[in-house]
DNA sequence: ATAATAAGTTAGATTAATCTAACAAATATA
DNA sequence: TATATTTGTTAGATTAATCTAACTTATTAT
């Protein structure tokens, strides 16, 4: 019977180990607001529960058991958007505060039943896998839109990052997963983006917001 | 910013109240199976937060704000239970549980959708009042069951406890909300009830089953 | 290679929610 | 009414999650 809290622990360092290996007690700290020594104390404890290698001075690292449970929440997590998203109507940029609470709800009829409703989505609403039910992720792999050169188009399919100001600003200028950008030119002086959208209007993206799109060339 | 636990002693004391006003300590305390101190302490704490009236010796009382805040937990709880069995499709002795953990959940957003979908309901798949936006609870006059006399048709309409084990019996049954149950004979050994459903089937009830159902004469 | 800085750990405290043991007050009963 | 029983309270301890202050180990940079 994982805590709420312990949860929130292991997804921490379920997301923090998929750019580097290990994490160490201070990124974890920083990642879930708390200071060192509760991170580090909580580290222990996650080790007794066999969720992770945890050796003195050194960075942690999952267990098999950890990373899977880890997966089973982010699962939890991306089925609730999508249902937030599918049948209920929100918006991308609404989904993820919600999703946020109901991930710990401990009912697998309940989660059974929207991935039934959703017919067995693999995405959720921004483009990132969900996790099946033995916590196996489909490897997905796009480009970052910052590597594209001038004169491609590209499908708008997955985003780095889904910070609320992102998609509030890709809501603004009407771009959402499955949109298709060309682009036009690529400023030298600030590598900013010049693209053409479906519409036929032309937008500019920041080098950060491109950083932030992931695509695929088509 | 309530915390769950806390959420839970004034549900359980927003129930207590509804037969007798005022709620002694031991009964909360098997409520919640709890201690008595713990029971105690608790409602000390809740009475810091204006949420009951507590003095030494004396059973506790919710204040204005405490039934507000009860009723508000009760509407999240029943709004969630009419949208898994009508959204979700699951049965109706099988959306208490997940709606014990939802009902936590903390987004007008999310409840606010939920009621929109519904159609904005007023009573749960058991028939009971789904409190308003302001805590205001419709007042339903159903009649028990064990009170009606033989030759009476009657229509149920609510259940005085919604435990798995009557719903189940009741599914078993085929007995749902609006089904018809005409009296024939009331046995004068046991209490029990002669009934015949709409099938033309005939059952026997027990005077416990009966007092469980609520109904409506017609 | 040594000093400065960063990272990690220990120790001790706090708050929320829980317990048991012991005691006090209120109620019921003989 | 006096006693027994039930109800409620205090006191002290425990566990989970958090903190700060002080200390130790590792890493980095001159």
């Amino acid at each position: 019977m994982p805590t709420q809290t312990k949860e929130n622990y292991l997804k921490a360092i379920y997301f923090l180990s998929q750019e580097n290996i290990d994490v160490s007690i201070t990124e974890l700290s920083k990642k879930m607001n708390v200071s060192k020594p509760t991170a580090n104390n909580m580290a222990k404890k996650m080790q007794e529960k066999g969720w992770l290698f945890y050796e003195k001075y050194k960075p942690v690292k999952l267990t098999i058991k950890g990373k899977r449970l880890g997966a089973l929440i982010v699962r939890k997590h991306r089925l609730t958007e999508m249902f937030l998203s599918q049948v209920m109507s929100f918006g991308w940029e609404e989904v993820h505060d919600i999703a946020e609470e109901i991930e710990h709800i401990n009912s697998n009829l309940f989660f059974d039943r929207m991935d039934e409703i959703l017919g067995f989505p693999t995405l959720d609403p921004h483009g990132s896998p969900i996790p099946d039910k033995n916590g196996k992720v489909l490897k997905v792999n796009y480009l970052n839109l910052s590597t594209i050169k001038p004169g491609q188009k590209v499908r708008l399919c997955g985003l780095e990052n889904s910070s609320k100001d992102l998609l509030l600003f890709l809501n603004k200028k009407k771009i959402k997963l499955g949109s298709v950008l060309s682009i036009l030119h690529i400023e030298k002086f600030d590598n900013s983006f010049e693209i053409l959208l479906e519409n036929n209007s032309t937008i500019l993206l920041t080098f950060d917001v491109c950083l932030s799109l992931l695509v695929k060339e088509i």
